[in-house]
DNA sequence: CAGTATCCGTGGCGATACTG
DNA sequence: CAGTATCGCCACGGATACTG
């Protein structure tokens, strides 16, 4: 589990914000999938969240870790170290996130194309 | 499906705001179960979503529309009537709505008195 | 009945700067 | 390295009033 993450894991091209659903707050479902291969450090959950700041990240995972979704530990070390990791609660989480991926790639070029359809139907000038 | 949607069958007092998830905006998961049934007209929909605006719902409406997730069909009599269906797709996202209950059922109370514990820690006065 | 029009408060999120 | 402190935008959605 000591592999490092994939910096393209969420393809920037990839039109998940147009998913009809989202896991906790805006960033609460990627960091968990993050977490799926074991404790990660804040520095190392930056590289695949590409442009999220520290005050964000932080914020979400204060939050996660008051719901029991992640643990935090410090490590008295200097420069210090802090891992984040699931508990067995977050990690109940993955099968309803791989459902909904599910879903998505099954549904979500159906309903883009509808979005589409929709817009050019309103507006054939664009 | 000409049975009248149930008034409480969305439960005030079910901390169904505190679900680490979301289907769409605020009401469009709770709207695709009020469909579940049936077409339902505009006003039905209004008496189970407690206090939504027409605005509001009219808003989520439509955007469900664009997304095809529901069809808008407008009968020409006086008074107007309009009635919404889900369609395949529509109906696509109940398998995932209940998956998200089943987690509620499973897990939601797990994650409330670990809030509470947190909270308990953080301010022992309240 | 089934909406639209207008106004507005709140909170989620980002940008920037600073720190033990 | 792992944050905190401030500032501010703006989209979501609620309140109210009006209409074909």
């Amino acid at each position: 589990m000591a592999a490092p993450l994939d910096p393209q894991m969420f393809d920037p091209m990839c039109p998940s914000s147009a998913l009809p659903f989202q896991i906790g707050d805006k960033w609460t479902g990627m960091i968990v999938l993050c977490l799926e291969g074991g404790p990660r450090r804040f520095g190392e959950l930056k590289v695949p969240l590409h442009g999220i700041t520290s005050k964000v990240l932080a914020q979400t995972l204060r939050a996660m870790e008051r719901d029991g979704l992640v643990t935090r530990t410090v490590y008295e070390e200097n420069p210090p170290r802090v891992e984040y990791e699931l508990t067995p609660l977050g990690r109940s989480l993955l099968t309803l996130i791989a459902a909904a991926r599910a879903w998505s790639r099954e549904h979500l070029p159906a309903l883009l194309q509808a979005r589409r359809a929709h817009d050019a139907a309103a507006d054939p000038s664009r």
